[in-house]
DNA sequence: GGCACCTGCTAAGATTTGTTGGCAGGAGCA
DNA sequence: TGCTCCTGCCAACAAATCTTAGCAGGTGCC
């Protein structure tokens, strides 16, 4: 995932999805192996209920992705992997990024700075 | 300012100050020219009141600085300009940050698991 | 004085986010 | 059968965020 690759819409949620504390460590402990939630919910010190809340922000985001497996012995497992991403932040890509924002940017993009 | 500049409590403040539609166009607006608050409030038809709220959060985040002046006319402008950023995200320097996350994280340095 | 600019503040409501606890189902194993 | 592990979902509360409206102050100009 590359910024070039988004529209300043999914930036925005993007950031939101990284901009929490538990969701940070949830992508840098899911970076470092894939996992299933209830051994991640155990190693992070965190309820089931709040990781499944974080690892939905994160998927939708785009941010990881999941794999409901079967593990040898019968058990549903649904694992967890990051998906590899570079964002790179600065003023001039941000400049781009915030021209295709549609959220409540509809009616000045028909004037532009036309009339008034 | 550099990733490598921050701690992952600052970078979850840098995100969340841009995981917002608004912030994000005030930090392109004032990218490509510096502005005072009247004027850029006008230029992106937002409140006066709303502008100077995000604005803080940007500051108070550090990705924008701001400097009272005062214009020829005695008048007294607020202008604020952008801070060059150079945010390299990616699931590796999360990882990174995520270690210097102290929000919550106290307790498990403590005890690992121990007591409780 | 009255108007047009500039700044700052705060209270209050609407909305969104974060978090917990409980309940449900399914599988394997003693 | 009972226990442990996995999954999912929902109701409900607490806390944080967003946004507006209104008040205050200052300057210069006709």
């Amino acid at each position: 995932m590359n910024l070039s690759d988004l529209t300043g819409d999914e930036l925005t949620k993007v950031l939101a999805a990284l901009s929490n504390p538990h969701r940070l460590r949830v992508v840098a402990a899911v970076a470092r192996e894939r996992n299933y939630v209830s051994r991640l919910a155990r190693e992070l010190h965190i309820s089931r209920a709040l990781l499944q809340v974080h690892l939905r922000k994160l998927e939708s985001a785009g941010l990881v992705t999941s794999t409901l497996e079967v593990s040898e012995d019968g058990k549903a497992m649904k694992y967890y992997e990051v998906v590899p991403f570079a964002l790179d932040l600065t003023p001039r890509s941000v400049i781009r990024l915030a021209e295709t924002i549609t959220v409540a940017t509809e009616e000045e993009a028909g004037q532009a700075k036309g009339e008034r």
